[in-house]
DNA sequence: GTGATTGCAAATCTTTTGCACTAAA
DNA sequence: TTTAGTGCAAAAGATTTGCAATCAC
């Protein structure tokens, strides 16, 4: 659980976005860009910070968060009113949400084709297109 | 502002639903169903309500837009965290998210096309497939 | 040193809840 | 009556903010 090899990358990481690397920020990007994609709310990352011994305050991975996402590191996905979920993916992808676990999935970009788009309202353009597809438990057959 | 014509409207809907029509529920059934389809948030309505010689408290719009989705006569739509927005068009179809502006329009079902969609992980259905197209003011050219 | 960052606790904001009171059937 | 619905104020969550202490440069 002690630092080694991806330490460099979430250095790296932090630089490139122009945030100072302290040992709060440098803690949370790796407990976040180690590893594979991931969806996280802030209590859960704060909750893996203190597993990990890296001593932060809720506070401090709020602000955190909001700093890499406005630096495009992650990417807020909304799916339920009054409560955010982080997600270490950036590149352009789309959610499966099962409203009865919580959980959140990657649907890969080419994986979900959204067509006949309509243009833009007058004064605006479009910034994104996120898609959730929400699942429900399936029960039995059909 | 005194009732008319669309007051037999609003008491239909909620009988069908099953809702007891008392003069709050009645009177918010006629903001929100009379005139053409909107997204509201609950502090919106309780303004109108205020407006409108309504007098009915917070809790209750809250309570009633929650009964209300319950019963299909509203959908939520989420595109911010820590804000609920409800549409008064249940019918199939999708969203212009203002960023800027917090403006919320929608996209006619059949204006815009979801293909490729993935199969659900075993165990789930899809209930619904939401789509936000965020938009953000368009600065001068391009 | 100096300004950016952090921690803490308090503040904010939206939404829900408990309970006595009121109104619909 | 009898039960569902309402208002109020308090509670509950999630997130943010103010400010003194601390850390990176």
């Amino acid at each position: 659980m002690t630092g080694n090899r991806p330490y460099k990358h979430a250095l790296d990481r932090l630089q490139g976005a122009g945030l100072r690397p302290t040992r709060q920020r440098l803690g949370l990007a790796r407990l976040l860009f180690e590893g594979c994609d991931r969806h996280i709310t802030a209590e859960q990352l704060h909750g893996e910070a203190l597993a990990a011994d890296l001593r932060v305050s809720l506070a401090t991975v709020y602000n955190t968060l909001n700093q890499f996402t406005g630096a495009g590191l992650l990417r807020e996905v909304v799916v339920e009113s009054g409560k955010s979920y982080f997600d270490t993916n950036v590149s352009d992808h789309h959610h499966f949400f099962d409203e009865s676990t919580g959980r959140l999935e990657d649907i890969p970009g080419d994986h979900l084709l959204v067509q006949k788009l309509p243009a833009p309202p007058p004064g605006t353009r479009i910034a994104r297109v996120d898609v959730i597809v929400r699942l429900i438990a399936d029960e039995a057959a059909e």
